[in-house]
DNA sequence: ATGAAAGTTTGCAGAAAGTGCAAATTGTCT
DNA sequence: AGACAATTTGCACTTTCTGCAAACTTTCAT
């Protein structure tokens, strides 16, 4: 019955997150996390090899495991959020609420942002946590808004708010200095919220 | 030199088709992906699991091959059509273009799309084929219009489009006499086209 | 038609991932 | 302390995927 404070479950907490800063560093130790091991990791973390499958499917889930959090507590903030104001604006107050900027340190965020970049696995990895962020979120907002369920139109908005969310991430992570993240996140909806046929249209002969 | 049509080529061409279409077979009639072997696909196509290997890297791939076709044409068509009109209309017009309707027997479609859903490691690899297609047409799209490296606006414009395209026809596949493809994609761009916050608001205390 | 060049297929060896199982170890609770 | 439950570990095993070199097939110039 006991969750929360055992030695047994900090213990696990522990290992796990040993596992999952283990193989950050050694990904960017070796430049890359395909030059390393599910062996290496555990050495590096003190543990057997076993082990470490028993904690993480794969490497790429030990590495992105931290981004779970960050994917828990914006569907928290979104259940919250969704009661008392429109679909489109509690997604948007729900990504700003997370406050990623405040909870990493940009370097980390670069370093990471680089390695996914230049690993197919791990890109593939983020994708299907964001299909599971998308579907978790679906289910909130048609529950929310009794949506029918078949009707595109949640389903476009809960689109458009990720792609809002990675674009405005990826941006502030390369231009961490140039506008805060709140900001950067807000000016990203806000171009969905006018329509989107207007700006990139030069005039054509 | 011969690029078209010699035997090589031919052989070739079957070879991976063959491939391509034993992985759809044997991962229907086994009832998921997951239950089939790169080996047992060799077998089924007639040839060693190495040659196997030579035409693609893994089982996700084979039997996502024909997707290939699609996001090729579809970027094709977006060259031609980002010279003649604005970039929104652009990406409409190239993904209705493709007829995924006219290739594909809507049966094929729905087996595929189930055996999908099913399987985490086709979803993720799909996921993939898509970051391909947006990073492709990003470039088409950012030497169109002449946009700034560090402009989100392309992005968000094309990742809304790679929604409406995905949310139309996943739901073209599931309701498939409701409409037209080419209208269900039509109206999903459509949704886009006013500004997102209105529909999904219901009034509140 | 023939033979050299280029491309393709195959088997084999080996690294690594990932899972099931049972024994050993460690924490929990009375 | 001791019974009970959860965790860790080693081991065996299947599967994926890659490199390499030998065998084979197509191509093409003579």
């Amino acid at each position: 019955m006991a969750d929360r404070s055992g030695l047994r479950e900090r213990k696990k907490a522990a290992t796990q997150a040993a596992l999952s800063h283990a193989t950050m560093r050694l990904a960017v130790e070796k430049g890359g996390l395909d030059a390393v091991t599910a062996d290496d990791i555990a050495a590096e973390a003190g543990v057997s090899t076993r082990t470490f499958h028993n904690y993480f499917q794969n490497k790429e889930a030990a590495l992105l495991h931290d981004f779970n959090e960050v994917v828990a507590q914006t569907l928290a903030a979104l259940r919250d959020r969704v009661r008392d104001r429109p679909v489109w604006q509690a997604l948007r107050d729900a990504c700003i609420s997370v406050r990623v900027d405040e909870r990493y340190s940009i370097e980390l965020l670069q370093r990471k942002e680089q390695l996914i970049h230049a690993s197919p696995s791990l890109i593939s990895h983020q994708a299907t946590q964001f299909l599971t962020f998308f579907t978790e979120a679906l289910d909130i907002v048609t529950e929310a808004t009794g949506a029918a369920e078949d009707d595109m139109h949640p389903r476009l908005v809960l689109g458009a708010a990720l792609i809002a969310m990675k674009v405005a991430n990826d941006h502030w992570i390369a231009h961490p200095d140039e506008a805060p993240l709140a900001e950067v996140i807000t000016r990203a909806f806000a171009a969905f919220e006018s329509g989107l046929t207007g700006p990139t249209t030069p005039p054509y002969p």
